[in-house]
RNA sequence: GUCCCCGUAGCUUAACGGAUAAAGCGGCUCCCUUCUAAGGAGUAGACUGCAGGUUCAAGUCCUGCCGGGGACACCA
């Protein structure tokens, strides 16, 4: 409907829209079902009043429009165009919903695009937070919206199952075992003393730290995977391994000797440095250190160009607030490495409160709330909907009773219960196969017109969470969507009315079970069949 | 100190540079003989942190200030 709306426009104008020109759906009703404001741009190109340039544009609107698609384009005194659009429009708009079904909202606009998308990434060295959780439901949610709209997509959980902070995880063993004496730097997590208590033998009979590290890495692995794919129903495609699928394979020299071959490379103070500085950075980066070993950018590096290597054209990336140093630096290494698109989405900060007063967490320390309790006291479509409804550079404060309390009120029931009512709906009421098309057209009350409004801007909605990389308003939208269907049914029954209205009420209900069904299936939602 | 993010109703948050700033929770009034009341109708509640500027148009962009958070390793 809106893109249908925006081709239109872009033929009376003959050419695209100008930038800045955009076809919008107005906050009231009585500016229109959709509007434009290309009136306005068009203005002071042609050096009009935007008044005249708005009657104008309206004009060639009228003249090019199908006929019967408008019912009503206006102009408006400050220079806004207006449009309403037929029933006629709005009854068609739902016939294809209905025939398309699960594809209607998706489309073909990215087919061209390989993507990457990584996100969690969380370090095996201790339970998932509540950080990672919330670029968790986010990643997950934006892969289905750019599978919808064509992009093959890889979603990828990279693991840091190397480096420096495995030893010190092993450490963090022994010292908890009271093998060697603790250090600050070390993790104290109860995580961290459970695990050397269940494997005191091995503590005992090989104390390799290194060695040690891992085996508790990858036990605390298995937890992460547990709680990602079983509680919080995220789902990867790819669990990389810094270790096997970066330094083993050689990755890492190879990115090295490119960044060398570039002649970006230097040795200062006995370490090997990449003049990222040229690129903006605030500061060239260690790629070695002086005791030899490659620092977690260079892996980083390495993991890029297998990336690139492995035929992706985009590569999107979100982080957690902690990183956000580290955007930069990353980005130059994306560029050297060849990635045709990188983006980097950095979810802001999840402030922990209790009463009023914050909590400081710190993984180290081990005091911190954990994803998973969230998801045990509220459980997986609350929690989902909690970090989904909001955009991802929306500093948040986070109370667990609050939570715990809000769980009951989450508007991701009030949309679930939408879906439940519709089913139901079309449960009781006479079969629709045998429903002729042509009963879409006795769709003609307010009630009914209203609601096909609401349904027909999905597309719209995916097109542009998939443009902005933006899920929030897909998770708004299902709360408004459900909001004028519930308004809907309390005010029109379906079954029991006269045959005929009925009829066509069954197929506006099926309109609303299709697009709910689509929307909660991208946000990761799950539909009831009762509640 | 430098850089980044945020500041919108009592609370949690929306708002592609567009029209009278929206929703949920909480408050107050009502509505279950009717497809599940996890619902609906109504009402109160905001000089969008402050001060300037750009624009036909600013919550949104620019500058300065105030407040909150985060980042500034040869850690990851």
């Amino acid at each position: 409907m809106h893109t249908k709306i925006q081709s239109i426009l872009k033929q009376a104008l003959g050419a695209s829209l100008p930038s800045g020109a955009a076809v919008t759906v107005p906050d009231e009703e009585f500016h229109g079902h959709y509007a434009t404001n290309a009136a306005f741009v068009l203005a002071k190109e042609r050096k009009q009043s935007p008044a005249e340039a708005a009657r104008e544009l309206a004009e060639q609107i009228q003249k090019n429009a199908p006929k019967g698609f408008f019912e009503k384009v206006e102009a408006t005194p400050r220079g806004f165009v207006n449009f309403w659009l037929s029933p006629t429009a709005f009854q068609e708009e739902l016939g294809r919903i209905i025939k398309e079904g699960e594809r209607y909202g998706s489309s073909d606009e990215l087919r061209d695009r390989k993507i990457q998308l990584e996100f969690i990434s969380a370090n095996p060295t201790g339970p998932l937070t509540l950080a990672n959780g919330r670029g968790g439901f986010f990643g997950d949610a934006l892969a289905n919206v750019l599978v919808h709209c064509g992009a093959k997509v890889e979603r990828e959980h990279y693991v840091n199952d190397a480096g420096n902070q495995i030893l010190i995880l092993g450490k963090s063993v022994l010292a908890a075992a009271g093998k060697i004496s603790d250090e600050e730097k070390f993790y104290k997590g109860e995580y961290v003393k459970e695990w050397a208590a269940a494997h005191a033998k091995e503590i005992r009979d090989a104390a390799v730290p290194l060695e040690l590290g891992k085996r508790a890495a990858a036990d605390l692995l298995k937890e992460i995977r547990r709680a990602i794919e079983e509680k919080a129903q995220i789902h990867f495609d790819r669990w990389t391994s810094e270790d096997k699928d970066i330094h083993e394979k050689g990755l890492v020299e190879k990115t090295l000797a490119l960044f060398k071959e570039k002649g970006l490379v230097y040795k200062a103070e006995g370490a090997v440095w990449l003049k990222t500085t040229q690129f903006g950075d605030d500061k060239d980066r260690v790629l070695i250190t002086s005791d030899k070993y490659p620092t977690y950018f260079l892996a980083d590096a390495g993991h890029f160009l297998e990336t690139k290597e492995r035929g992706f054209s985009d590569k999107i990336l979100i982080l957690g607030p902690d990183h956000y140093g580290y955007v930069k630096r990353i980005s130059v290494a994306a560029e050297l490495v060849g990635i045709g698109a990188f983006e980097a989405i950095v979810t802001q900060a999840i402030r922990l409160v209790e009463n009023g007063v914050e909590v400081k967490m710190s993984k180290r320390k081990g005091k911190f709330v954990m994803f998973e309790e969230l998801i045990d006291e509220v459980g997986a479509d609350a929690a989902r909907f909690f970090f989904l409804q909001v955009s991802p550079e929306a500093h948040m404060d986070f109370d667990m009773s609050l939570a715990k309390e809000r769980s009951a009120k989450n508007p991701v029931y009030y949309a679930q219960y939408a879906y439940v009512r519709s089913r139901k709906i079309l449960e009781r009421a006479n079969s629709e196969s045998q429903i002729a098309k042509s009963a879409l057209n006795r769709l003609t009350g307010e009630n009914e017109l209203r609601l096909i409004r609401a349904l027909v801007r999905f597309p719209e909605m995916v097109a542009q969470a998939a443009a902005t990389h933006r899920v929030h308003h897909l998770a708004q939208y299902a709360v408004s969507l459900a909001r004028e269907f519930h308004g809907f049914y309390e005010k029109e029954k379906v079954v029991g009315v006269e045959k005929e209205l009925e009829e066509a009420r069954v197929l506006l209900v099926r309109g609303v079970v299709v697009v709910l069904e689509n929307l909660l299936t991208i946000l990761g939602v799950s539909r009831p069949d009762k509640m």
